[in-house]
DNA sequence: CGCTGCGGGTGGT
DNA sequence: ACCACCCGCAGCG
């Protein structure tokens, strides 16, 4: 019974993600092949029965990441590393933020931690929250497969989401880490104390939280109306409140996202570092300042005939101060054009992209972080 | 503290 | 045999 479907599924898959040969293979194989024409760039929201081939060199691949909450599950085999999706935390209440946007946590992967979690309450409503498990395979959750097979890495998932995408893993971090560096502050009375010292100084300094705040506002974690407001008003960076917003309330899943577009993200700077600039990019796609914003997520730079090295090198290098959309390319630019398996396959993304991610970009990245978490600090 | 991988173990099909 | 899942342990950031 599910078999048509699934069969259905990896026939679209066959001749959307995947290039021809590939789908001949399947993570259970004794062997798989060797003789890869073209790897992928590594995908950030795999979903539905998609396979991918990855460098070994690609670190997100190596780490075996996903956005998805994926934890890793006991398959009884070393060879081929299992992970199950725990879905994502929801409001209880199904509130809404002010911009009508819903609250899709990350589900803590650890078992205690999430527990934590959800004792915790909604960052929104302050209503509880509630786990909203993934039944996308068969009722059970979606799986992922990962095997490191020589030079490369393969990857292949089975069921498809049956729920709103999660913050990425940055997201939840920098959340964290805010309400960390929030509670650690007010919980510091030496922090406390100098501030009153400061304040009695210099007779400004009204709260204390006033201090690590300095720019931000009481309610920045939901703000968006406001927010909005005010950054238009004073005129910031568009890209700063975008990268925000997107940061707490990730789209749902196909939600629109127009989607259907690859959702990758690109490759080197991935996973983490790089939030959601693709999706800043398509809804609120501030042009970078200097930017002429040929950044497609989807269709990636092909539109300017780069997709490549060079555009990404060039931009990362003359605007190194810019917002930190994500690499030029993305999925589909390597993979369903067939183009450039040069880079890929002769110079494993090592000089190219894979310095590029701990470099160039990186720039741009902390850039990011840092406004990211200026603007989520006020946490509540 | 939480993420990640490992692997022993259990129960269901 | 295969699968989902629980649990604790260990390395790491």
């Amino acid at each position: 019974m599910l078999k048509g479907a699934d069969e259905a599924a990896v026939e679209q898959e066959n001749s959307a993600s995947q290039h021809g040969e590939m789908t001949s293979w399947d993570i259970n194989d004794i062997k798989l092949p060797q003789d890869v024409r073209q790897i992928d760039w590594f995908q950030e929201w795999p979903d539905s029965y998609v396979k991918h081939i990855y460098s070994s060199e690609d670190k997100n691949a190596q780490r075996h990441h996903s956005s998805w909450a994926m934890r890793n599950t006991n398959n009884h085999n070393s060879r081929i590393l299992k992970k199950s999706c725990l879905g994502v935390v929801v409001c209880g209440n199904d509130c809404s933020t002010s911009d009508g946007r819903k609250i899709y946590l990350r589900p803590a992967i650890c078992d205690k931690a999430r527990q934590k979690q959800q004792r915790k309450c909604c960052p929104n409503c302050n209503g509880p929250l509630k786990l909203l498990s993934c039944r996308g395979h068969g009722g059970y959750p979606v799986t992922n497969f990962w095997r490191h097979e020589g030079q490369f890495i393969f990857f292949q998932s089975k069921g498809a989401h049956d729920h709103p995408r999660p913050e990425t893993k940055l997201e939840a971090e920098a959340r964290r880490s805010i309400h960390k560096a929030q509670t650690a502050f007010s919980a510091s009375s030496v922090r406390l104390k100098r501030i009153q010292e400061i304040e009695s100084l210099t007779g400004a300094m009204p709260m204390p939280e006033a201090l690590p705040l300095l720019l931000s506002k009481p309610d920045a974690y939901v703000i968006p109306a406001n927010f909005r407001g005010h950054l238009s008003k004073s005129s910031q960076e568009p890209t700063l409140s975008s990268c925000s917003g997107q940061l707490l309330y990730p789209r749902a899943a196909g939600e629109d996202e127009g989607s259907g577009e690859a959702l990758t993200w690109s490759q080197g700077p991935s996973l983490g570092r790089i939030p959601s600039a693709e999706r800043l990019s398509q809804h609120v796609l501030p042009v970078p300042k200097g930017g002429h914003g040929s950044f497609r997520p989807n269709t990636g730079p092909l539109g300017d005939g780069s997709c490549g090295e060079k555009s990404l090198l060039t931009y990362s290098s003359s605007c190194l101060s810019l917002p930190p959309y994500p690499a030029p390319q993305s999925g589909p630019c390597s993979r369903v054009s067939g183009a450039q398996p040069h880079r890929q396959l002769s110079a494993p993304l090592r000089g190219s992209e894979g310095d590029m991610s701990e470099g160039g970009p990186q720039v741009g990245l902390n850039y990011c972080h840092n406004d990211m978490v200026f603007n989520l600090y006020p946490l509540r």
